[in-house]
Order: structure tokens, then C-alpha cells, then sequence
DNA sequence: CGTTATCTTGACCGTCGTCAAACAGGGTGG
DNA sequence: CCACCCTGTTTGACGACGGTCAAGATAACG
């Protein structure tokens, strides 16, 4: 069973967007690999190296992030378990920002070697591993619109939108309800706002009963009304498995 | 020789990112297509369409575009002659955005079918294919950041590099000076600021020599010293191209 | 229980948005 | 060739969303 392999939830992972046969999902738990533990903060992938193993994320959070010359700090995007973290440097030379640890993380790290031996000799692997990365796009472009048009109370309700499905997609805690271990800075350098503009915009959601926090928990008791709020749209998460086309 | 099939440029392109072969040269070059010449404004994507073929841009500017449910637009992406403007589409089922015509353009429409054969036939041009669609990623990134992360002028300083190095490295105009065809309201579209700020933010760049502007032409007199205000680092692009990692 | 990070709030400010009007350019048709 | 229009550009006045600065309150952690 995928269960019990480390690999599992990196396999559920790829089935949420593209259809396996048996010898597909026998291929993917059959990936070498090391586990390792992280504190939060570490770099899994830092900016200008060259990776020779693509890490995955099986529990806890990480975050992509790139920083402008001034020194400010955009995080791209917010991985959760079963997430590879790294499939750009499989095929790409040099990694073009960083990834790090947001909580303490477990980590499968698979040899680069490994996935690049998947070209050619399982077509119908690619195939999903290159969904997989195109639905990240997909996320990086949605990610563009939400900093971009919206203001910050949508843009926030938005990003709080996301997690919640594609946590719930994962099978990982309910959509109305979750873990949020960011701290305000951190989820403003994510909507690309200052911590206490952060913190205000919370507030408001919080007074229209949108939110719910305690600790680092959000619950959402009104989800229909957020979505309205959020402008969202799950559609670009891809989450329907498609069959792999070639067939 | 490449030049004297349509899809020259768009070989140039993938030779830009990865090594290829004289056989990869050769599929790519013998793919089925049917040229197009469209209108500006035409749709070439439409969000919710199931694309049955590809488009490959051979001539004119296209860009890739994305609505609030408000109705704001943020353009996602400029493209230039040589670029694939779906090879989303080519493995999602569904389009989650749309891409039209900046200019109007000669278009290569390349059946989906013939880019689904090529995982299993050509691993090599997979490769290719996939350092491709990493490497908008990777612009997609660095778009999350200019959006999120920086002030208007460098905003747009960033842009108008990014436009010039990507023309440069597909042998179209020199990095001094280029034609770029966007109404500053679609410039606005592309920065997340309104077209009256654009206005205001050319006129700055230009009171300072960084560019001169007549007609849609743009030029840079100062190519250094705008490269410094733009905060750019022309890494993400990944010029070098790289050898297939699987040899 | 002290120390430090994070959160929270208020006062103030600046970049950028909004609204509106004038202006330039480029087609079109008379 | 010139009126005419339409789209795009330019500018100014004003307003607001979000940033900055600073201080106090809370929570996290050894």
C-alpha cells in the first residue's frame, strides 16, 4: 500500500492532477531516496547552487522565496506535504531563488539522477511529474493576479482560500479549518504587504467573522462567504486527475 | 537548414535553454503545423477551452492575461516571436487564462497530438520542452516579485530589461533599442499599476536619460546604469543552454 | 521567570489610484 | 486635403490604500 511508504503522500500528490496505472504508482514508491529532518529556516534549495536531489516535502511547511536587491523579501509560493520542492533544478543548471523550511520538516531527498532516468523510461511518469509542474505555474500565475489587481483583503482571504483547498486536497485537516504556522511578516512578504498592514487586514476579516485565529489556527465559519470575499476560483489548482493524454 | 522552415525560431528558442542534437533538430523541425496570421486582440487561449493544438509565435508580440472577478486585468507575461504560447494546454485539460495577440502575428499551430508523442519518442526534446516551460516559470517568479516587491520605477526599469535581454538572446533587435507595441495601458496591466502611473513613471525614466521614447520605440542610452535601477540579474533567464542532464 | 520574538494599535506620511480635462496622432470619409 | 473621430497620451488636483515609525501588550521559549 502507498500508506506505507514514505513516498505515499508524494504519490497522492501526483494523482490529484493525472491518472497512474499500478506499475506507474510501483515506480514512483520504488524512487531511492533519504529521509532527513530540518529546523525551520533551513535552505533546502538555495539561489545560484546546484542541486543533485530534489526534496520532498512530507510533513511540515516550507515556502519558496526570492529577495530584490534592496533586500526585500517576496515569498513565491507555499509548499505543503507531499509537494516535491524542487523539480525546476532536476532539468535547470542553476537554482534561480531559494527554498526554505517554515516549520521542522521531514524531507524525502531523491537523487536528481533518479527523476531525470524517468525521461524515456516511463512516459506516462513524466506525464504527471510534468502536470505537476504546470499546475505549479498555473499557481505562480494566480499568485501574479493576487499581488498584482487585488487589494489587501481579498488578496489575504485569497491566499487563506488556497491553502484550504489544496490542504483538503492533500486529505491533510478540513477546508474550515487548519494549521497556519506564518508568522504576519511572513504572510505579508507572501501578498507582498508590510506585517502591520497584515495584521490590520486580519483584524477586519476577523470582525466581519470571516476568520477565526487562535494560536497559528484559522477556521473559517462562513467558507461560502469567503470564497465571494476571496475571489476564488479553484479551477486554476487543476484539482480534477486528468488521464494521461497520450493514451 | 533552420531557417528556412517557420519553426526556425522556435528551435532557436529551445536551443536557447537546452543542447540539442541533429536528430532532436530534425523532430522538431519536421512537427506538423498550420500557419495563422491573426488580428491584434485575438483570442489565442481562452480561459475554460480545451486546446486541441499549440500555438507557436513566429512573428508579433503576444501575452498571456488573467481577470479578476471585478474585472481587473493583470497580464501575466509578454511573448516574443519563437515562444510555444500553450504548452500548458498541450497536458492540462483545461485552460486557465488566456493569451492573445499583442500585434498582429503569424501563428504556427502545432497539433496537440504530435507534442503528446514526442514523451516516449524523444526524451531529449521532452527535455527540451521541459526546460522550456521551467523557464517561464522561473519568469513567472521573478514577475510575483517585481509585482510584489518593487516600487514603480523599478517596476517598470525591470520590464523593459527583461523585453530587451529575451529580443537580444532570439536574435531580434538589439539590446539598445526595441519595438515594443503595448498601449501604457496594457503596460499597466503587465506592472499591476494604472496607465496614468505609467505615464507618470515613463516620464520619470525618461527625465532621467534612462530611456528614449518616440513612436513605440524604446530605447536605452544608458543600458548600465538602467540595468541598476531595474534591480536586474538576468540568472532567471537561463541563457546558458544547458546540455541534456541525462547524457 | 526573564528574554526575545511576535502581535497590536495609533499617528502620520507617501506612493499610487481616481477623476477629469486637454492634447496628440492616425485613420476614415467627404 | 481637411474635418472628424477614436484611441491613446499627458497633466493636474485630490483622495485612499497601504507603508513607516514607534510604543505597548502578548505570547513563545529557554
Amino acid at each position: 500500500m502507498s500508506k506505507d511508504n514514505d513516498l505515499g503522500l508524494f504519490l497522492r500528490k501526483l494523482e490529484t492532477h493525472a491518472v497512474l496505472s499500478d506499475a506507474d504508482r510501483a515506480i514512483i514508491l520504488a524512487l531511492p531516496f533519504t529521509m532527513q529532518t530540518v529546523e525551520p529556516l533551513t535552505y533546502l534549495v538555495r539561489e545560484g547552487e546546484r542541486m543533485q536531489q530534489c526534496p520532498v516535502l512530507l510533513s511540515g511547511y516550507a515556502y519558496r522565496q526570492k529577495l530584490t536587491g534592496e533586500g526585500a523579501r517576496q515569498i513565491l509560493s507555499i509548499h505543503i506535504p507531499g509537494e516535491a520542492l524542487d523539480f525546476e533544478n532536476v532539468f535547470l543548471d542553476q537554482a534561480d531563488h531559494n527554498v526554505q523550511a517554515l516549520t521542522s520538516c521531514r524531507v524525502a531527498m531523491i537523487p536528481r539522477q533518479a527523476l531525470l532516468d524517468l525521461v524515456g523510461a516511463s512516459p506516462s511518469v513524466v506525464n504527471a511529474i510534468l502536470v505537476s509542474i504546470l499546475v505549479e505555474a498555473s499557481i505562480f500565475r494566480e499568485w501574479i493576479l493576487n499581488v498584482g489587481r487585488r487589494d489587501a483583503k481579498t488578496r489575504m482571504a485569497h491566499m487563506l482560500c488556497e491553502l484550504a483547498v489544496r490542504l483538503q486536497a492533500q486529505g491533510l485537516g478540513a477546508e474550515e479549518c487548519y494549521e497556519l504556522p506564518m508568522t504576519q511578516e511572513q504572510l505579508g512578504d507572501a501578498l507582498g504587504l508590510t506585517a502591520v498592514h497584515v495584521n490590520r487586514t486580519l483584524r477586519t476579516l476577523s470582525e466581519e467573522g470571516l476568520i477565526v485565529r487562535n494560536r497559528r489556527q484559522v477556521c473559517f465559519p462562513k467558507w461560502r462567504a469567503l470564497l465571494e470575499v476571496a475571489d476564488f476560483n479553484a479551477n486554476y489548482l487543476h484539482l480534477q486527475p486528468q488521464p494521461d493524454p497520450r493514451a
